[in-house]
DNA sequence: CGGAAGCTGCGAACCGGTTCGACGTTCCCG
DNA sequence: CGGGAACGTCGAACCGGTTCGCAGCTTCCG
């Protein structure tokens, strides 16, 4: 493999000549400049990205962490890493992904490392344990999610108060009165998925504030058993008109269970769910839902991340909190109520 | 950050002296070793990747290429990218994850900056353009998929003969005579999907030598045309007992179209598909499928492709080409076919 | 005509590891 | 008791880039 010393002999200058004329940090004869390029050419030289990242401190790489949790459903996660993956490269940045179970370890592992000019975190949770230590590393890093404490790092979200008032308002004002939002299971909660609230708090007040019914069940997040969640919903709750869907997998699963139960949206039921239009398409959903945009959440972190990491933001700058405001994507599933 | 001179001098010894307590390449007094040791450990020292990349010719990183193109299912994708990157993590190996719309002057990138010890290639084209550029790397290459030219690489696939033998002869001992195979689309078979026709040959071949009936269709692996497709097949061959599904998107939709239609197998229609129990788990899909593997196949690729790197393997050992043998997952969808 | 300024290019140092050869001790054995 | 081997440590070189300071050569101006 050549190097840049070969280079430097070919084109007859000195390897820093050669080095400057290829990244143009400094004034170089036209002559030399292209006898340097020429010589890459006929070597086929490629810098080293070990010695440059040795040089320079910096990779051009950011490590990308996403936890593929029990509970998880896969498939959503997969829209945000694209995302992130497709705009890190536009930007000229590479991709470390780690899937690891243990997130903290390597988090610690790949920032004390420097194999990462910067990180991204996928999934993040109300506490989560990699706060302190993506703090305290050299590296900034952007969220995807919300917690609790959002200090020295740059976080984007939906605003998921703002999808529980639209989806309880939009069926509020087709004249439904009765309702029921299905959250993700209860061991997602706890593990701090604090969006799964953050959602329901907002349809639970707005819901009061309108004076109308709204029931709340979290529904497993795997087959058979979110299946049956929402079988035994129906049956808890016949009265229910309308629906809304705070978790993948009972999305994913309801055109089979309305079909088992011969119902149909919206003409026995309104459907709203909270899921991307690449994931409806996916899934053959046919329900309206609110847009969890999660290719331009991707996009925003890692731009963000890069403008932190190419010092194009002062170091004092503060850090944001940027939610993207919910819309709701028609797809003809809600209407008015059955009658009583 | 410190470094390995800052543990050296806290130690009171030699960078080379606390290199060799750390490595272990040479002998140490215990005490050295003590003190080394706990001077890391009161520093905080991590090795620098870079560094150490550029000293050893290794980074401990492997290249993962996976295409996500406009016609291809990426649920199934990911299965493949999980089972990559855990194998790889279990072997003290990150990812470089490469999304790249253009793989091959990613995969060129990659390989040439020395930025991996190696590369794992998901969706292995029948003639892929990045074979060449694999070839001409320095690092070893490990498929998932079977190209014409295995030379150079190691290789790894399910049997689709196989499992176009198996969908046919299971419906044929039950007693079905005629069915029909759901292919991926056109254009996924031109770019050079052989697995395709690999299946569908071998599905014909046996349906040739025991005298039965074998409709062949591709069907879109997009909503809403898949479901569309569909019911046009089913509508073409109404005397159809047994559908072959090997396209995921079509194994999808599948569930919402015999509904549509008042169908359910087993009792009106015999389903077979191909793909893994995790993704009928996420999808919820009912029928019984020929078990793909994709985290199976993943794990085989990188093992073999760690002991290529880490020369395990004499460099003249030859290449592999690995067929997974397919197993039907039975799912309870397929019995004895209705009376004509 | 002399000196300052402006271009270009070179040499050396540095980034932070690893590894080879050499050197001084200690130990064992003849 | 002397010599060689084994052991433990060190210094220096190297991996392949980048960057700083400096020097030679022009050019320009007073």
């Amino acid at each position: 493999m050549a190097t840049i010393g070969d280079v430097a002999q070919a084109a007859g200058v000195s390897r820093s000549t050669a080095s400057y004329a290829l990244s143009g940090k400094r004034a170089i004869s036209a002559d030399v400049r292209r006898r340097v390029e020429d010589a890459v050419r006929q070597l086929g030289y490629t810098p080293n990205a070990g010695a440059r990242a040795l040089a320079t401190s910096q990779t051009m790489v950011i490590g990308l962490l996403a936890q593929f949790l029990e509970d998880e459903f896969a498939p959503a996660m997969l829209q945000y890493m694209l995302g992130v993956s497709n705009t890190a490269r536009e930007l000229g940045y590479d991709i470390l992904l780690v899937s690891d179970a243990d997130g903290t370890r390597a988090l610690r592992r790949i920032t004390d490392s420097r194999m990462v000019d910067g990180v991204v975190l996928l999934n993040v949770a109300e506490r989560d344990e990699r706060l302190p230590i993506l703090r305290s590393a050299a590296q900034p890093g952007a969220l995807v999610g919300l917690p609790a404490d959002c200090t020295g790092v740059d976080v984007f979200d939906l605003d998921f108060e703002e999808a529980g008032r639209l989806m309880v308002d939009h069926l509020h004002r087709l004249g439904h009165r009765e309702m029921a939002l299905v959250s993700q299971p209860e061991h997602v909660i706890e593990r701090g998925g604090a969006y799964v609230w953050r959602l329901q708090n907002a349809a639970l007040e707005a819901a009061r504030a309108r004076g109308i019914t709204l029931h709340t069940v979290s529904a497993s997040s795997h087959q058979p058993d979110v299946g049956q969640d929402l079988s035994a919903l129906l049956d808890t709750y016949p009265d229910v008109t309308g629906l809304l869907i705070n978790n993948e997998a009972a999305a994913a699963a309801l055109p089979t269970v309305l079909h088992q139960r011969g119902l149909t949206a919206p003409s026995d039921l309104s459907v709203v769910g909270r899921y991307s239009d690449e994931f409806a398409r996916t899934f053959s959903l046919p329900y309206s839902s609110i847009e969890s945009a999660p290719d331009r959440l991707g996009r925003m972190a890692v731009r963000q991340l890069v403008r932190r990491i190419e010092g194009d933001v002062a170091a004092d700058e503060p850090h944001v909190v940027r939610f993207v405001t919910p819309e709701l994507v028609d797809r003809g599933s809600t209407g008015v109520p059955r009658p009583a």
